[in-house]
RNA sequence: CGGAGUAUAGCGCAGCCUGGUAGCGCACCUGCUUCGGGAGCAGGGGGUCGAGUGUUCGAAUCACUCUACUCCGACCA
């Protein structure tokens, strides 16, 4: 108690009490005093006390606080609808050419993206680690790719002027972990993954972080004995990879793809469709529809038969077949030609690597084996506009809840009101509570610029307050995706949003 | 890398042709009135006109050079 009794007067002394009380520093160290002092309140404070404690879950999201840089007229330089609502909705600044910083609200999608993945990695037994972005030239010389690769890797001199480069992608740097390490073929299966940047000095870079020179990417890698085994891996991660994007409320297409200088006929590229895709791809349009394998998949097992089941339907890009071949393959109701982006490329490749690189494993017979390798990847960073693109209307983006940057937004109609000041903070404070996602739009503005900026950035669910409702003890919830309305009392809005939201979250799918 | 274009306030633009020292809308700041779909009124701040060189008494404006960015094509998670 004399702790809190000094403590609030240092408070009083420096003036700032009226300040802090408006923040959660203040309830938190009091609490924090109380605890030390083995009290389960603080004296000071003892009035609210409840309230403040649940204050103290998560972050504020306060708009009024927070920083999203809105605009309302599209830049320039943005061609589609994607990369114009980044920019609207505050998500990406354009630092150079092909070069992005990602804003909070931008960074707060990327990163519910990166999560899936790495659930979606994990639970196919992949492991995580994570590799420099900046390597040495020596590994790619042993390769053979370092002059191979051309003007697209970025090439860097270090100060005793030893060849460095920011890389591309990373088959050298994990094979090189591999062959340091593993020595015996008793340590396979392996899958290594990483979610890093890369660099690629694209001629031209376009469409935002569609197609940018820095960009995030998941590759994975694997490792295995056999070419029988090696395949088992690659079908791992075509399932893992269905898995990935339908979370993300994406159909990922997988499709019969270009292996390109890598050789080999094991590629398959992962595409959403969507008109402005930059490929032209032809399927069978039942794949769209497909049902995924789900979350009780044993990645332990034979997966040949999911395999087989999605690639008995036709679907290719470009590169590997033609309208009139796909016309000829494909019975006519069920032909769909389309626009894809690419969002996911797996590829096996056996050796071409493991050979240059001495990569071996001693094998049950006791002679070297140079293992069979696959890589795998996803770019998260061009998942995001690929959502964007599958998902929007005139008003803005409309992001499905399991990679929306918020899962719900309280609109406080009008700020200053009692009545709806309170409510619209209670009812947040209820979401989280709840574990809802929440935001609350606390902006001393118009009606109409909140609805607005809601829509523009795409928040599934609306929990609209205002004093013309609550008056009659109402509040509003409106379905961004349907623009369905539904009024109800404000006592069952939160457990409404709990069950419209939890369910689309699509973690146990 | 081939072809085309753009560059004036944070964003969107006008001014350039016909040279005279920069303007509009939005955003921002102050005050008042507002507040259920991007409010109104009044006042205010912000620009080496992408950079350099040249022509000229005088350059955002004319000429040349450079740079950055965008679009179309070939290449790519």
């Amino acid at each position: 108690m004399a702790a809190i009794a000094i403590l609030h007067g240092l408070e009083s002394i420096t003036g700032r009490v009226p300040k802090l009380r408006k923040t959660a520093a203040r309830p938190s160290v009091c609490l924090s005093f109380a605890r030390f002092c083995g009290l389960h309140f603080c004296a000071h404070c003892a009035i609210g006390f409840a309230n403040r404690i649940r204050r103290h879950r998560g972050p504020s999201m306060r708009l009024s606080r927070y920083f999203l840089p809105l605009l309302k007229e599209t830049p320039k330089e943005a061609e589609i609808a994607s990369h114009q609502l980044m920019l609207r909705a505050g998500m990406i600044k354009q630092q150079a050419a092909g070069s992005y910083a990602w804003l909070p609200l931008g960074f707060k999608v990327l990163n519910k993206i990166v999560k899936i993945i790495e659930e979606e990695q994990n639970r196919s037994g992949a492991i995580q680690l994570l590799m420099p972005t900046i390597q040495s030239a020596d590994l790619w010389k042993e390769s053979g790719r370092y002059n191979a690769y051309g003007k697209e890797m970025l090439r860097i001199e270090d100060r005793h002027e030893r060849d460095m480069l920011f890389g591309p992608t990373n088959e050298e740097v994990i094979t090189d972990i591999f062959r340091t390490y593993v020595k015996s073929y008793k340590d396979l299966p392996l899958n290594l993954y990483h979610v890093q940047w890369k660099f690629r000095d694209e001629v031209r870079p376009r469409f935002g972080t569609m197609r940018s020179r820095e960009f995030l990417m998941k590759d994975a890698y694997s490792f295995d004995l056999d070419e029988a085994s090696a395949i088992q891996a690659f079908y791992r991660m075509f399932v893992a990879y269905l898995r990935t994007f339908h979370r993300m409320g994406l159909v990922g297409v997988p499709m019969r793809a270009d292996t390109g200088p890598i050789g080999g006929d094991m590629s398959y590229e992962f595409h959403v469709l969507a008109d402005t895709g930059e490929s032209a791809v032809f399927l069978d349009k039942r794949l769209v529809d497909k049902p995924i394998p789900e979350i009780d998949t044993d990645f332990r097992s034979d997966l040949t038969p999911i395999f087989k089941d999605w690639t008995s339907l036709f679907a290719a890009t470009d590169e590997m077949t033609d309208e009139a071949g796909f016309k000829a393959a494909v019975d006519p109701e069920h032909q769909l030609a389309a626009r894809g982006i690419e969002v996911g490329h797996i590829f096996f490749f056996g050796t071409t690597y493991s050979k240059p690189m001495k990569a071996t494993v001693t094998g049950p017979d006791g002679q070297a084996v140079e293992v069979q390798m696959g890589s795998y990847g996803i770019g998260p960073t061009r998942l995001v506009p690929a959502i964007i693109e599958a998902s929007h209307d005139e008003a803005g983006i409309i992001w499905p809840v399991s990679v929306a940057p918020f899962e719900a937004v309280v609109i406080n109609l009008k700020v200053g009101d009692a009545e709806s000041d309170k409510a619209s903070e209670r009812l947040y404070e209820d979401l989280k509570l709840e574990g809802i996602d929440a935001l609350l739009d606390d902006r001393d503005q118009g009606a109409g610029g909140k609805f607005a900026a809601a829509d523009l950035i795409g928040i599934p669910y609306q929990l609209i307050v205002g004093p013309r409702g609550l008056k009659e003890g109402q509040v509003e919830i409106k379905h961004r995706k349907s623009g369905e309305r539904e009024t109800l009392s404000v006592e069952e809005a939160v457990g409404r949003l709990k069950r419209l939201i939890v369910p689309q979250r699509r973690d146990s799918v």
